[in-house]
DNA sequence: GTGAAAGCGCTAACAA
DNA sequence: TTGTTAGCGCTTTCAC
């Protein structure tokens, strides 16, 4: 190691081998190891003077709580434990950041697993998590493998699902209906008068929802049935300029207005539109779902559905703050908060 | 809650109230505790019959072992820390991603921490996470505050810094060279006969550093001096394509190229020019930095510097895996893979 | 191959 | 306001 072990005076305790504890702080203090304790978790049950010496005591020999130790004798690890399907996707990663912030904030820290929209991945790492004994865990979704469900359902680990809606929460959830998003689409679209419909969709959980909220609106009008392009997960720009590209091509007439999952197979549509001299809004109308910013800026302008991934984050973190503050007992009940979403007209540049 | 306390005959240990543990495992199994430690740890130490009872105990009654216990009394965590100045932008995120999927493929957790680019919140991140003795950390950069330094300089935790070079590394360095980033635009522009020079950077530590690489190199050449647009952190598509607007607004003469410090920034630059009617590249080059998937597809199609997050992640994580378990001592001195990037051209559509 | 004893570093509960 | 006594649930010796 490129370190070097300098003969600095107040590594008394670091060359000694081990890290300082709380009784060597105790030590040098003067005071009894529980007083320490009291400093650091419960300072107002100590008179001034102790606490002097002992974060004296502490800064003197550069000690750093054992947190492993702590959440062991309390039973509270001030962890919280974060699974996600991605972070690759901009609304996502939004989610992630405001949740970690706002835990950190409260003094907690995210332990972060990433599923992948697998389900066995999302069950290892609740497996592997579990046993650190995370005080709350944020989940993606609503759907989840009926063991992962019933372990999660026994234990009195508070869980928040995020990012969707559903009738039978697990405890508390915070999201909003993919399928409102769908119909509220399909209707936006209806209303401007299209008639001739497409649709290019990812394929997980959420996204074939919101197609289903769109193609069920769609049928109920009793317009012809679109031609539907799904493509796999994670979306990708290119998936969306394939997905447009194989639907023009066995289209039989004109599309009025294309659907998309997202906004970055949007963006693909928009592209391979603009390829085929396809004018948008005006041959052909584009429906977004996600982030704005990246919408708002890109030509031509479509129509998004717009949900605030840094928002639905921070109410999921306070509501699991609030859970996890609320005494230990199962007494509150998970409540469901729906977060909604916005539809963001940009027909004229 | 919703959840019904439901009379299933397995959840005796759960409906006393607190989670089964070892012990019980050992009563149920009618072993000692140590055994099912060992099954659990080390199963070659431990019988074929023995190994089945104790296995069997454990799905009976649901033990999930605490590795809160575990960790305190082993002295380590299977916890990484992870400490990114953001994750909204996708080429950090790929290496999020990489990084905690290659940790959980070798049974460590990672404990995520968000800096915002800013120095006292990475000090807090760090303080708080050292607490829960992770096995390793991880870090953005090679810049740190004098005192974060410090405290990890005198450390036994093995630390990766990632994305970026250093002369002096606290312990292992996985990334590349920032300078050399800016260095190589500058020597593409220049041999590709561009005279008139601006540039839209970030004003983070990393993008400033290819800034430099990158000016100064023109310098050398003797070339006029460009005006430099920085925008602040973290770079958002607007902010590229004001700040373009901003030097072709100031501008004596036509820009023969532009340099930006991220692909991000770089879409902006051609949004704008795009809507002052100015060709890319045939009026204006524009040459990026980061994630290609991004800029090939946009059209028109730009030059970028890429780098390869994910890539970077994976040898970050093994590279500190290979640290954590060459023996718990500092004999092994941590060294620097420097992983490069590539230039990218794409300048016919 | 298995077990008993002794902590890991901290905090809960009670007492003074 | 402070301290004492017992653990939290596991793994590390070391013994058999």
């Amino acid at each position: 190691m490129t370190k070097k072990i300098t003969k600095n005076p107040r590594a008394r305790k670091s060359t000694s081998g081990r890290a300082p504890t709380l009784i060597d702080v105790a030590k040098v203090a003067g005071v009894s190891p529980i007083t320490v304790s009291r400093v650091l978790n419960q300072p107002d049950l100590v008179s001034e003077d102790a606490q002097q010496r002992v974060r004296r005591a502490i800064d003197e020999i550069g000690y750093v709580p054992n947190m492993l130790a702590g959440g062991l004798a309390s039973r509270s690890s001030r962890m919280v434990a974060l699974i996600v399907p991605t972070i690759a996707n901009s609304i996502f990663a939004e989610t992630v950041q405001a949740i970690t912030d706002t835990l950190a904030q409260a003094g907690y820290q995210t332990l972060l697993g990433i599923s992948a929209y697998e389900d066995e991945q999302e069950k290892q790492l609740l497996e592997a998590v579990l046993g650190r004994r995370p005080d709350g865990i944020i989940l993606t979704g609503t759907y989840h493998a009926p063991d992962i469900r019933k372990r999660l359902e026994v234990t009195d680990v508070p869980v928040v699902e995020t990012w969707d809606l559903s009738p039978d929460p697990i405890d508390t959830l915070v999201g909003f209906s993919h399928t409102r998003v769908g119909e509220a689409a399909a209707e936006y679209l209806l209303a401007k008068g299209h008639r001739r419909f497409a649709a290019v969709s990812a394929n997980d959980q959420r996204a074939v929802k919101r197609l289903d909220g769109f193609l069920q609106t769609l049928a109920n009008a009793g317009v012809d049935e679109p031609i539907v392009a799904k493509v796999p997960t994670p979306a990708r720009f290119q998936l969306g300029r394939e997905g447009i590209a194989g639907i023009l091509d066995q289209a039989s007439g004109p599309i009025d207005a294309v659907y998309c999952s997202s906004d970055t197979l949007a963006h693909g549509v928009m592209v391979e539109a603009q390829q085929r001299n396809i004018r948008i809004p005006q041959d052909m109308a584009v429906i977004g779902f996600g982030d704005l910013d990246f919408s708002e800026y890109t030509l031509p302008p479509i129509t998004t559905i717009r949900v605030n991934g840094a928002e639905i984050g921070r109410r999921a973190a306070m509501a699991l703050l609030a859970r996890m503050n609320s005494g230990d007992s199962n007494a509150v009940p998970g409540g469901v908060i729906d977060t909604g979403f916005a539809v963001i007209e940009r027909e004229s540049a």
